[in-house]
DNA sequence: ATTTGCATTAACAATTTTGTTAGATAAATT
DNA sequence: AATTTATCTAACAAAATTGTTAATGCAAAT
């Protein structure tokens, strides 16, 4: 077998892995099951990965790596005017989701079944934003001065948009029960909730015109 | 033993199995854990609820029901004027939620690992809600053509208002991590985080004054 | 060509986890 | 009190799941 043949394995069962690990989770993953998906002996598994813990960090570490670009996307273009960049970052993020669509599900229930990887996260996303945000922060407060925008803390702020961006996502099959109609068209409906994002955070944020 | 004692321990078994599954989910709880936690052998847990699958369901009922009741709460009381009665909602809700914090992802996490599910989910929340939301957008429409509110679609605000609410609750250790300030007193976090869905959802609703 | 080292397989093993059962004990019913 | 029924325990069992290992094959390097 040559070396191409090898790494085509063992990216096949890197690939199996994702696709088990994301919807099925930790718990619900099982290592025979990745393995046949795979088309290798389950030995081969455990003979690249060692043991499913490592194979779970390997995807784990991945998944953070899309997430902490998904919050950089939130950010926008810093030379766009404030508004337009705002909503550029809702836009961006948001269609990062539609790429990656249960990566907050798998970021979320992973980092709470195992907290000792919070640290993990705390590195890899905290380090890259912490910055960008404080000088987002700048920006709203010197557009608040100038009458532009409402004053906001841009933790609530992000916490807004984030909220209107995720949920859609990490409960879609509970929303598709209640509202089926809505969401018969899922392509549809994701471009209407992109749209009303944009919408509500333009709403906060801009000032009311007085009479 | 008296009655009064296996109901004792029944109740002992349940109210561990909560505790398990709300918080591992299903894959993740071990009957043995649950067994240990309620003081009693595991063979018992099997005499008073056959399998896990089973015991699981009850939590699951309940649980159900609970989520029925939340999106009852989000309704408010219909004699009050619209947007006090949608800002009643909003709060009623968000209480429901810090009363029952991780009740979202627990529905939402079961509900995709096993959409067979759904049905009964459907049946729990849909038939209560759904005549009760059609009302809603009558309402609204009425409030829109006297000009007092934004033209909307019910099932969009609902969606706009139960994104803000939960997703601060779905994703507390993540954001704990990313705004570890904002969020080291947990009950100022979701006092603010509730004055926050208040506000910027009435944003959405209220028409902008022209001059 | 021989050696070296990685890749692969099949069989095995340890542990965990769910579930059962037979028999003992206590409670309720008659 | 005798009988019946429900509760409980300890031991066992089956299956699933993760992980190991010894033997084998194969490719590349010497």
């Amino acid at each position: 077998m040559t070396k191409k043949e090898k790494q085509t394995k063992e990216q096949a069962i890197l690939l199996a892995a994702e696709q088990e690990f994301m919807t099925k989770g930790y718990d619900g993953a099982r290592t025979t099951s990745i393995a046949e998906a795979a088309g290798v002996t389950h030995a081969m598994l455990h003979y690249y990965f060692r043991t499913k813990e490592q194979l779970f960090e390997r995807i784990l570490n991945e998944k953070m790596a899309l997430m902490a670009s998904s919050f950089m996307a939130v950010l926008g273009d810093p030379n766009l005017p404030l508004l337009k960049r705002i909503e550029q970052g809702i836009v961006n993020h948001f269609d990062c989701l539609m790429r990656n669509p249960e990566l907050p599900r798998f970021i979320i229930n992973e980092v709470i079944a195992h907290p000792e990887r919070q640290k993990i996260m705390r590195e890899n996303i905290l380090n890259l934003t912490g910055p960008l945000f404080a000088q987002l922060q700048n920006d709203l407060d010197s557009a608040a001065k100038r009458g532009e925008v409402e004053h906001m803390d841009v933790r609530m702020l992000m916490l807004d948009l984030l909220s209107l961006n995720v949920l859609p996502f990490l409960a879609y099959p509970v929303i598709d029960n209640i509202f089926s109609d809505l969401t018969g068209d899922r392509r549809a409906f994701f471009e209407a909730r992109k749209a009303e994002s944009v919408e509500t955070i333009m709403r906060r944020l801009k000032k009311p015109q007085t009479i």
